[in-house]
DNA sequence: CGTGGCCCCTGATTGC
DNA sequence: TGCAATCAGGGGCCAC
């Protein structure tokens, strides 16, 4: 469940399910979904077992669980195609299972991942560099998101206009902004008439500005219809679908037409993915990079 | 250091 | 029907 809005949807299910439970066991079906856990998965395993689940946080498309043992957390990430389900214990174990912890009250927390390309570590809380807030080791690089309270729009322009790069491969730089991802990327460029390949270096402040409240318009709007799915791949932790695909203007939308305009929105291959885009809209700068 | 290309993996869909 | 190619909401790593 990857972008902003799927995360978030996920980090609400899981402070409402599992905050103050305790892990009585922890199994896990496949290593790959612990690889980034260096000690292993025994020491996983081991150290988790016993503890107790504090309230999920987020930062862009990482969230976390903080230990009441003070000072750690588990951290996920849920890559193209992982989720977080809350199930009874008795529910049956499906195919793409890959870590299983028991809780206290007959209830399992699931991390579920096709792709395995997700995955959870246990690990110490340290400060961001960007604002300073306690935050799972490994993600302290991660920059605040457009959503966030301490988001500085202003900081953002700057260093956005510091790269030399293409305005969608900066949105999908973590470091600058978090949580947009391929969906979003185009939907608040098509919001505020950028093409994807517009060099960063020449965006004038009004532009940024407006890209910034595309990307916190999208996001919002968003969070508030439970996300965005195509499929049974991208669901709360109870399972459920969000409604968003219903209002997206070009993601996914090659040969229909631009709600705004008419014109067909188009398909070009980025990056080994889609960027999609209005012709008219959006025209193609002289000078495109990527 | 910043940028851009490649790779990790499974499954659904498309086209020959 | 079979099989190969392509595509999918992500990001880490490695040359340059």
């Amino acid at each position: 469940m990857p972008e902003l809005p799927e995360v978030e949807v996920v980090r609400r299910g899981l402070a409402a399910h599992v905050a103050g439970r305790t892990v009585d066991s922890v199994e896990v079906c496949n290593h790959r979904a612990v690889r980034r856990h260096l000690p292993g998965a025994s020491d996983f395993t081991a150290r988790l077992t016993g503890t107790r689940l504090g309230h999920a946080r987020r930062r862009g498309k990482y969230l976390w669980l903080p230990l009441d043992d003070g000072g750690e957390a588990l951290l996920a990430h849920l890559g193209m195609s992982g989720q977080l389900l809350v199930q009874p214990s008795r529910a049956p174990l499906g195919r793409h299972l890959r870590v299983r912890l028991r809780l206290d009250t007959g209830i399992d927390l699931r991390f579920v991942d096709q792709r395995t390309f997700g995955g959870l570590v246990l690990t110490p809380l340290a400060p961001s560099t960007a604002d300073g807030a306690a935050v799972p080791l490994p993600i302290t690089h991660i920059g605040v998101d457009a959503l966030d309270r301490s988001f500085d729009p202003a900081r953002f322009a700057t260093q956005l206009r510091r790269r030399q790069t293409g305005v969608k491969r900066a949105l999908l730089d973590q470091r600058l902004m978090s949580g947009v991802g391929n969906i979003y990327a185009d939907e608040a460029l098509w919001r505020a008439r950028l093409h994807y390949a517009r060099p960063t270096e020449t965006l004038r402040r009004t532009e940024i500005a407006r890209l910034v409240a595309a990307v916190q318009a999208v996001l919002g709007e968003a969070l508030q219809q439970g996300g965005t799915s195509f499929d049974a791949l991208y669901v709360n932790v109870n399972g459920e679908s969000g409604y968003f695909d219903r209002s997206l203007a070009v993601y996914g939308q090659a040969d229909r037409p631009c709600p705004r305009c008419g014109a067909l929105v188009q398909r070009a291959a980025f990056m080994n993915r889609s960027a999609y885009t209005c012709p008219r809209c959006q025209p193609r700068p002289r000078r495109a990079r990527w």
